[in-house]
DNA sequence: AGTCGGCCCTGCGAGC
DNA sequence: TGCTCGCAGGGCCGAC
């Protein structure tokens, strides 16, 4: 699924396209994709002017006005493993896995939100005004990502060293800090040079620092890159794929020679999914956690 | 309360 | 060619 900068690609799109535009039609193609709004897309969107678009780690929403009133709703999606929300001329055909259309009454390009695996969801929800951040009340408990203001680095550590897991079940753990997926978690350890079995309890606070740079450093590369696809399952709002996978110096490489050290990249099953890692530089530790 | 496994889906490529 | 299997970037929920 696309992690953080590939919803930032997608956020940024949407920033430019639907920004300003009042929406003037919805229609629901397949029910999973709106399961869990209470009541009728249309009724709960039509008439209502998006204001902007904003993202917290791979949540996006965007916040909707009334004329003459506050903002207090926003339209949320999670794209799961494969949502895609595309910009789109209303005549074009509908795409085989289209599952909501969203219009305007300008008549301009239309927001389609396409999803194979139907793991995604769209959700009318009301906002949660916190001090720190003003988010959607559903992920009102997930953590800030790395890249907010009110991410906090020291309470990071603190958290993360009280944990009873493994490192990578905790970087993706999103109530602790969200944004991070498979692909990310298995690059930034390998840049702090940890397995990912490692016990989070074990980490040093200068060790938590680095991982927190290595997540950092190499999600902005790939936004940098338009980020991380694979196939034609992730795209930007102009169906364009992102070239980071290019970059990846151990997701998806078995076999491969580590770019550090030359040992054969390994892939272990983890959570019903794989980890990738380099034998050498990032050893298993004794009582490694799951 | 914290931790963990199972499960929600469809499609694709590898191997037989 | 056609089947089955394993795998895919996530997160929610229930069981301990």
């Amino acid at each position: 699924m696309p992690e953080l900068p590939e919803v930032e690609v997608v956020r940024r799109g949407l920033e430019t396209w639907v920004a300003g535009r009042e929406i003037a039609s919805a229609e629901v193609l397949h029910p999973r994709a709106v399961r869990r709004n209470t009541g009728d897309l249309a009724d709960l969107l039509v008439g209502r002017t998006v204001v902007s678009a904003e993202r917290r780690g791979k949540y996006l929403w965007l916040p909707l006005q009334d004329a003459g009133s506050p903002v207090e709703d926003a339209l949320m999606a999670h794209l799961g493993m494969s949502g895609q929300l595309l910009m789109i001329e209303p005549k074009e055909p509908a795409e085989k896995h289209l599952r909501v259309r969203i219009g305007f009454a300008d008549g301009g390009p239309e927001l389609r939100f396409v999803d194979q695996r139907t793991f995604g969801h769209l959700l009318v929800s009301p906002l949660s005004v916190r001090p720190s951040r003003t988010v959607p009340e559903p992920i009102a408990h997930i953590a800030p990502d790395p890249f907010e203001e009110s991410f906090d680095d020291a309470e990071f550590a603190i958290k993360i060293r009280r944990r009873q897991t493994g490192v990578k079940r905790a970087l993706l753990d999103q109530s602790l800090i969200s944004g991070v997926g498979n692909i990310y978690a298995d690059e930034a350890l390998w840049r702090a040079r940890l397995h990912w079995a490692r016990p989070t309890e074990t980490l040093t606070g200068k060790k938590v620092a680095e991982l927190l740079a290595a997540a950092r450093s190499v999600m902005t590369e790939a936004l940098g890159e338009g980020g991380t696809s694979f196939d034609r399952l992730y795209v930007n709002v102009n169906g364009e794929s992102g070239y980071f996978d290019r970059s990846l110096a151990v997701y998806g490489r078995r076999d491969e020679p580590c770019p550090r050290c030359g040992a054969p990249v390994r892939r272990d099953a983890f959570m019903n999914r794989s980890s990738y890692s380099c034998p050498k530089c990032q050893p298993r530790p004794r009582n490694g956690r799951w």
